[in-house]
DNA sequence: ACTGTCAAGATACGGCCCGTATCTTACGGA
DNA sequence: TCCGTAAGATACGGGCCGTATCTTGACAGT
């Protein structure tokens, strides 16, 4: 279509350039705003060129997003599980507002139909929180000697991520108030009940 | 379009057909599949006759849906708060079965963009949920002795929704340990840890 | 019974995007 | 240099969107 006079791109810079025009397109019209022929437009390329690699628009953003959130940072050591955990549910969010709520939404409309998909949208992008959870949060609370590995269940491990996904699901955002009263009245009461000294 | 006989509906029975043709085409065809032009083929009538009524395939679903799942049944007196709490998960699981995961994924969807909207649903279906969880649940406990008024805040009237609407979003289902281990491993903990001996 | 009003119902339209088939053309490796 | 492969362009049928237009039936008031 366009880049008349440019050279033809291939492989990994042709991916590249096609991702950028995806999050061009999703920055600026949004999940629903964004097409196929809209992406292959901006990336001045074609459709056949985009459903060569990604057969739907879900799948292609997901690409784009892995591709852009590469890494989850690391939370910060608070010295409290609180303050770990208050500082995890804002990692959280943030992620999550990169990906605004709309899309969200429409990537687990798309893996609904497809098990098999849901498990690489919730293993690649969510487990990265859980797993910080588990493996970073509750193993420096085990340490402090407030917490023991038997204490700990999946559910609990889930329970952080899970609450903030809702509330972002729900509202788009998450508050700080909801940070709080996740944390206080919900986390950390579990916890305790079960023997934690938190 | 059809009914060729027939005479001209008007009001509240044409109304009801054409929510009819909603259920139907939505049962057989999922929330995807769902078009304007399709319900106003099965209903027998035409596109203008619907958007006369409602300006989106959504807000047509939620009236439809509002139709069918009129009350919410009340929740057993199971004689303890965990019995009473499974009973309402279940009951949760039922409301959400019908209404399916993607259908739900899609009313959130569009609801995201309008808070009005957003309003208009939690509202009517969800809420629901949560007033019984205050109102029927939490009160029979306290009436026996289990718990204070006092240990309950907004969020801890939210988690048994919110938890369920979680699993379901994310899975399309609740299974039966699901429901056990959110209230085994959250829901009575938090509220142990606020004083309350369940 | 007559008539005016309003919504039902039919149809058609431009538009957007889908997903695919076909063809030419450039790149890059052997 | 030649050849395989994928890029890039184009066109197509199809589905559904949302709206404008028109006719016709139902109902109410007199």
């Amino acid at each position: 279509m366009q880049r008349k006079g440019a050279s033809r791109r291939r492989g990994e810079a042709l991916e590249l350039a096609i991702l950028e025009a995806v999050w061009a397109e999703f920055s600026e019209l949004g999940y629903l705003g964004l097409t196929m022929e809209g992406v292959a437009k901006r990336a001045g390329t074609s459709k056949p060129v985009l459903y060569r690699r990604w057969s739907t628009k879900v799948e292609m953003l997901i690409a784009c997003i892995a591709n852009r959130i590469p890494q989850a940072e690391s939370v910060p050591d608070t010295g409290s599980l609180r303050g770990d955990m208050v500082a995890l549910l804002t990692v959280a969010r943030e992620r999550m507002s990169v990906i605004g709520q709309t899309a969200m939404l429409g990537m687990l409309t798309e893996v609904s139909k497809d098990p098999e998909a849901r498990e690489v949208l919730l293993g690649g992008l969510a487990n990265e929180l859980v797993n910080m959870v588990y493996q970073v949060i509750y193993r420096r609370s085990i340490e402090r000697g407030e917490l023991t590995e038997e204490q700990l269940t999946p559910r609990l491990l889930r329970l952080p991520t899970d609450l903030a996904r809702n509330e972002f699901l729900l509202f788009g955002t998450i508050s700080d108030e909801a940070v709080t009263s996740i944390v206080d009245e919900v986390i950390l009461p579990a916890l305790r009940a079960r023997g934690a000294s938190v």
